[in-house]
DNA sequence: TTCTGTTTACCACCGC
DNA sequence: GCGGTGGTAAACAGAA
């Protein structure tokens, strides 16, 4: 897994340097959620940071400003629950208030050097690393944004927006990663498409994860998948050819085995009903897929349990989610235990305020990494040092 | 017209 | 080298 880490050096030949340096790709993990987001300048000048150290004066937050003001709308709800945890407190994060994320507050990738002591020095950084492409995959990033969604599912728009308010990377070059986004949904079988219901038309169909695809990010490590997920009732001799989509059924071309990895048939059949997606009985929500009463009571809850090991995503479970309409905090009697100790687990990237005891001294930059090694330590016990600090520096840090 | 979704093709990287 | 995985580009069709 750790080789999956790779540098997109075509992006940023120069990653070495930025992991050198001192200055770092720091996770929202770091900021943890709660957040009061005070309407705070594209370049924070740390004012109201300092508390705890953790993020350092310089942080870029929302280089893009996303929707600053929107924060009020979904994320001052708990401003009370992170200050104790002292994590970020003060710092801005991408609100996300928008419907598709329900309020949860997710926060933008942070752009600083948390991970150094780094003094306010006020002149600005070198980089901006808002072109500093996240290490994830575009799968693990569709399987983060429907996962952190309420009814884990979401329109292909909101996965964009996700995705976008989330890395300021994708902020740029949308028609070129936006396409690679459309094709992972329609390319890879863990991606279902669910047809809007009637009552809610719309643009798109919404798109879920297959309820068997849940261990493809063993651990919580979104970087690469570990194995791809075919769907058996694609791929075997089933009601489907192998290949199919969900919105592919019809009697169409078999992949007929075609050398490319990327072959599949072809078909143009829409999905009928929500029952006959992938023999995936998913309903779609009625309001809003993914509103979220509380965005904290949400993000904790699935991304909170760290001690349990239970497939990540048990999709067969958002079959059973309420609509929004009957929603409420906390919808599954099992609530989906994650086992997100990953570095680069999505709970690193959107991490709950009770999770934030993180040593000031600990930290260190990158997606997900930067904190998980204090975080990860903070959550279970374990040394920093064998979480992944010795990963981050492994895999991130090109040594001479 | 724009967006969404599908498909094909090619390439790069990685592990075996 | 081969196969798997992922990224990108492009063409195309259909829906909103």
């Amino acid at each position: 897994m750790l080789s999956a880490v790779k540098m997109e050096g075509h992006e940023h030949p120069d990653w070495s340097s930025y992991y050198g340096e001192t200055e770092c790709y720091t996770a929202a993990a770091n900021m943890n959620s709660g957040l009061t987001m005070n309407s705070v300048s594209s370049y924070m000048s740390a004012p109201g940071i300092t508390s705890t150290g953790h993020m350092n004066a310089h942080s870029y937050m929302n280089p893009v400003g996303v929707s600053q003001s929107s924060m009020s709308t979904g994320v001052s709800q708990s401003p009370g629950a992170v200050q104790a945890g002292g994590g970020m407190t003060g710092l801005s994060m991408s609100p996300i208030s928008q419907p598709p994320y329900g309020n949860v507050p997710v926060m933008s990738p942070v752009y600083g050097q948390a991970c150094s002591i780094r003094s306010r020095d006020p002149k600005p950084y070198r980089r901006s690393y808002t072109h500093a492409k996240p290490p994830y995959s575009y799968i693990s990033l569709i399987t983060m944004a429907i996962q952190q969604s309420g009814c884990k599912m979401l329109t292909l728009n909101e996965i964009y927006q996700w995705i976008m308010d989330l890395f300021p990377f994708y902020r740029q070059n949308q028609q070129r990663w936006q396409n690679s986004i459309r094709h992972s949904l329609s390319f890879n079988d863990c991606f279902i498409k669910v047809p809007r219901s009637a009552d809610k038309p719309g643009k798109g169909s919404f798109w879920a994860l297959h309820p068997d695809s849940g261990n493809m990010f063993e651990n919580g490590c979104y970087l690469r998948r570990q194995k791809r997920f075919k769907s058996e009732k694609n791929s075997g001799s089933g009601d489907k050819e192998p290949g199919a989509k969900p919105g592919s059924e019809g009697g169409s071309v078999p992949s007929s085995g075609s050398d490319s990895p990327h072959s599949s048939s072809s078909s143009t059949s829409p999905p009928t009903s929500s029952a006959d997606v992938k023999g995936v009985d998913l309903k779609p929500c009625r309001a809003s897929p993914v509103r979220v009463p509380s965005p904290l009571a949400h993000t904790q809850h699935l991304f909170s349990h760290h001690h349990h090991h239970h497939h990540p995503l048990l999709l067969h479970e958002a079959a059973h989610l309420k609509p929004p309409d009957h929603y409420h905090p906390h919808p599954h009697p099992h609530p989906h235990h994650y086992s997100f100790n990953h570095p680069f687990s999505i709970n690193n990237l959107m991490s709950e305020p009770q999770h934030h005891k993180l040593d000031p001294g600990v930290q260190y930059g990158g997606y997900g990494c930067p904190v998980s090694g204090a975080l990860v330590a903070a959550k279970t016990g374990l040394d920093p040092m064998h979480t992944d600090t010795n990963y981050y520096h492994g895999v991130y840090t090109r040594g001479p």
